[in-house]
DNA sequence: ACATAAAAATGAACAACGTTCACATATTTC
DNA sequence: GAAATATGTGAACGTTGTTCATTTTTATGT
C-alpha cells in the first residue's frame, strides 16, 4: 500500500505547518527560522524540502489557515446583521477584532512576499478573493444599479480602505490611536461612506 | 580644522544614501545588499558602519528622501484646488500618481521594518506625520465643528483608507484593477466619502 | 518471506547575507 | 613634524535558507 507513505508525508506537512504557525504567532514572520520550525516539528532541517518546495510555500499554507479563520470570523459576525449598513459595520468590526486578536498571523498575511518573479499561486489568490465576496452582497443592496464587475471593484475598494485603516493604526510607523478610538473611528468611517453611497447613488 | 573630517563623513553618507536609493529603485528593498551599495558608493564593506549604525538606518535616510519627494508632490498638486472636495481628490490622485511613478521607493516606505524592539526614530515619525497634515486643512472645512484632536484622527483615517486602496491595488496578492479603473475607483471613493461627510456632518 | 528497487529522511556542507574587528591609513593636535 | 586620534579597510565570523551524498524507511517482484 502506498497509503502509508502518503499518511507519513501528510503528517510531516501538518506538523511543519503547525510549528510554523506557532512560531509566527509568537515571533512574527520575520522571526521564522527553518531550524526552529524543524526542531519544533521533530524532524531534520532538510525535511522541509521533502514536504514543501521552500519556506515560502510553507508560509503560504500557514497563511491559508489564517485566511480560513478570518473568513469564518467574518461569516460569523456578518450573520447577525441583515441591513447593509449594519452588516458592513459588523464586518469592519470583525476584521479589526481578528487583526487585534491574531496580530502576528494577520500581519504575516500581508507582509509575506514571494521570491522575485515567482507569482502567488492561484489557489492562494482565490482564498483572498473570498474575503472580498463578503462585501459584495451588502454593497449590492446599496447599489442595485451596478453590474457584477463594478460591484466587485467597489467591494475591493472598500475592503482595501478598511484594511488600510486597520493596518496603519496597528503599525509602529504612525503614532497609533488608542484602541477604543480606533474602533469608533473605523465604524464612523464605514458609516460615513455608506451615507455617501446612499446620498449619491 | 575639523571641517574636512566632517565633509568627508558627509560625502560618504550621501554617496551611500544615493547608492542605496538607486538599488531600491531598481531591485526593491528586498534586493538591497550591503556589498552592492558599498561597491556602488566606492567604499569598503565596513564603511557603512562608520557612517550609519546599520543598514536599517541607511534605509531610513532613503525613506526620508522619498517622503520629502512625496510631500512635495502632494503640496504641488493640492495647490491647484481650493474647495475641500476637489483638494482631497487631487491629493488622492497625486498620492496614487507618486506611488505608480516611484513604485519601489514608495513600497520601501511601508515595507521596511526595524529590528525587533527597536522603535522608529522620532525624526522619521515626524516626517510621516507631515503627510497627514495635508488632509487636516480640507477636512477642517468640511467638519468645522470638530476639535484639533478629532480632526487629526479623521485625517489619519482618511489617509489610511486611501493608502490601503492604492497599496492593495498595486500588490500581486489580489488581482489588480486596470490602471485607469484604479484611478476612477479611487476618485469615486473620495467623492463618495466627502458626500457622506457633507450629508451627516 | 526475502531480496531488490524506490522513496524519503538525515544532517553536514555550501553559498549568501549583515556585522565585527584587528589592522592600515588619514586627519587633527601640540 | 611627531604623537594622538579618528576613520577606512576587507578578511573573518555567525546566522541564514538551501542542497546533496548517505542512511534509513517503505514498496515491489518473485
Amino acid at each position: 500500500m502506498t497509503a502509508k507513505r502518503f499518511a507519513r508525508r501528510e503528517d510531516l506537512r501538518s506538523r511543519l505547518i503547525e510549528a510554523a504557525q506557532s512560531r509566527i504567532q509568537s515571533s512574527g514572520l520575520a522571526g521564522l527560522r527553518a531550524r526552529d520550525v524543524t526542531a519544533d516539528a521533530g524532524c531534520a532541517l532538510g525535511a522541509i524540502y521533502t514536504a514543501f518546495a521552500d519556506l515560502d510555500e510553507l508560509i503560504l499554507h500557514v497563511n491559508s489557515i489564517t485566511l480560513a479563520r478570518l473568513g469564518a470570523a467574518l461569516q460569523h459576525q456578518a450573520a447577525g446583521a441583515a441591513a447593509p449598513r449594519a452588516r458592513l459595520m459588523a464586518l469592519a468590526k470583525a476584521y479589526l477584532g481578528f487583526a487585534r486578536d491574531n496580530r502576528m498571523a494577520w500581519t504575516a498575511l500581508f507582509e509575506h512576499r514571494m521570491a522575485p518573479g515567482v507569482p502567488v499561486p492561484d489557489w492562494h489568490l482565490a482564498e483572498h478573493a473570498v474575503l472580498i465576496q463578503h462585501l459584495v452582497e451588502p454593497l449590492a443592496m446599496l447599489l442595485p444599479a451596478l453590474g457584477a464587475a463594478e460591484l466587485l471593484a467597489r467591494a475591493r475598494t472598500l475592503f482595501s480602505a478598511v484594511h488600510g485603516i486597520v493596518t496603519i493604526s496597528l503599525e509602529d510607523r504612525f503614532i497609533g490611536l488608542a484602541p477604543s478610538d480606533l474602533e469608533s473611528e473605523l465604524l464612523n468611517f464605514v458609516d460615513t461612506l455608506v451615507a455617501g453611497i446612499e446620498s449619491t447613488g
